[in-house]
DNA sequence: CTTTAATGTCATAAATCGATCATGATCTGT
DNA sequence: ACAGATCATGATCGATTTATGACATTAAAG
């Protein structure tokens, strides 16, 4: 799963340590930060997928600090959710329109945190939601039809795209090529059970293309799987 | 700015007549149903641009008719916040988990309402929040109804602007060209598929007509997406 | 009313894909 | 090691999909 990028801006250590854990644990690839001035730094230079935004921070405040984002290009539309301990209508309302994406009050419990999070970025990026399949170093985003190994694009033809989803979404399954005909190709295709045999050829010569092993595993009289492991 | 379409269910008339009144001031076109069945009927009909949900309602409950949204497909990307009496951790989670894009716990300031509406809006559909578009070095002033790259003004026609402005509002989002269709030319256009080739074509020769490099992507067999990193 | 711009459709060219076959390699059981 | 079966691979040619230019119609502007 390649991480989410998050940035805290949060000066209560203990707090943000807190949040931290959860995310970390969510597989979350966390940058803290108490100050507001870095944190715009911080952003400019690694722009995250993700900003949790403390009200009040030491030198800039939140809202200067979302604002600032705001206006800065590749950080103009990272989702920003504030934290604060005011719980008052008139604060609420200003960060809203400032710019934040959400807005959650102190106390809060890190699991509803991590459920905002979530809502959030199944909006902005669908392929840190879910929307895409991993396996191994292979990364599938099936919303904008792309698909890396190790973080080098790979370019597939529909066929070989649509085969290869069908794997990413049994990983270690062997299927025969009957099965594969009627997963990839349709039930009512009459096409020949060797022409899936190709197709897998050409997929493994996309993905191998930059090195790597082969991680599709022929299983002789049975047929394909996804396979990693491949130490039979 | 056309304007936007908001959908209430909600089956306290009082409740709902306040939040209409407060939305139609905004500007918003709103329909008002308190009953969840009728409710999925009148999304399926004319795709809202946001839905405000309660939690309990006749019928299905407003999970139920959450989830079923998000599973059909004109529906699946309309932003959803829940309205609730229960401010319990657990049920937040799970509105949000259901795919609920916001949760707003009664009684709440109308106010407060407006302003969580903007900034979902603002996130999922900022042309309909009145905000510019960027991606690239594309910049669309969504008000003022223009178009610039690399700071040079585009000339573009009523509907590459309309085109455009969806492919602006899901960046790296592939869309056939029955979903472009639906979305830029209406569901009940009777309209030759094909044509959508030549508007993006169009299209592109507006948009790359003082050079830079292409940044519509053909992704064959499956549709159109904007994508300015194209080394697949 | 004339002129201009916009739009939808079609025909054709260009690009890309994909099914199949032929051949050589590899495996399996004996 | 051998025969038969199974799989890998490269090449090919037709099929599918997309790009493009032209045109007729309609709507908008002057």
């Amino acid at each position: 799963m390649a991480a989410a990028k998050m940035m805290i801006v949060e000066d209560d250590a203990a707090l943000s340590e807190l949040i931290q854990w959860h995310f970390e644990r969510e597989g979350f690839d966390v940058r803290v930060t108490p100050d507001g001035e870095e944190a715009l730094l911080l952003a400019a230079e690694e722009t995250p997928d993700i900003v949790l935004l403390d009200w009040m921070i030491e030198g800039l405040s939140g809202l200067e600090v979302c604002r600032r984002l705001r206006r800065t290009a590749p950080t103009a539309n990272v989702p920003v959710i504030m934290l604060t301990a005011r719980g008052e209508e008139e604060d609420r309302i200003r960060g809203l329109e400032t710019g934040a994406d959400d807005y959650v009050t102190k106390p809060f419990s890190p699991r509803e945190l991590v459920a905002r999070v979530a809502a959030v970025l199944r909006r902005i990026r669908p392929a840190l939601a879910g929307e895409s399949l991993y396996y191994a170093d292979i990364e599938m985003d099936t919303v904008a039809h792309k698909v890396k190994r190790d973080g080098k694009p790979i370019a597939l033809g529909p066929t070989e795209f649509r085969l290869l989803r069908h794997l990413l979404e049994h990983p270690g399954w062997v299927f025969s090529r009957e099965r594969l005909l009627d997963a990839v190709w349709g039930h009512d295709s009459d096409i020949e059970v060797r022409t899936v045999d190709v197709h897998i050829r050409r997929l493994r010569q996309a993905i191998n293309a930059h090195g790597g092993t082969d991680i599709i595993r022929t299983v002789r009289s049975a047929g394909y799987a996804l396979d990693a492991d491949r130490r039979l």
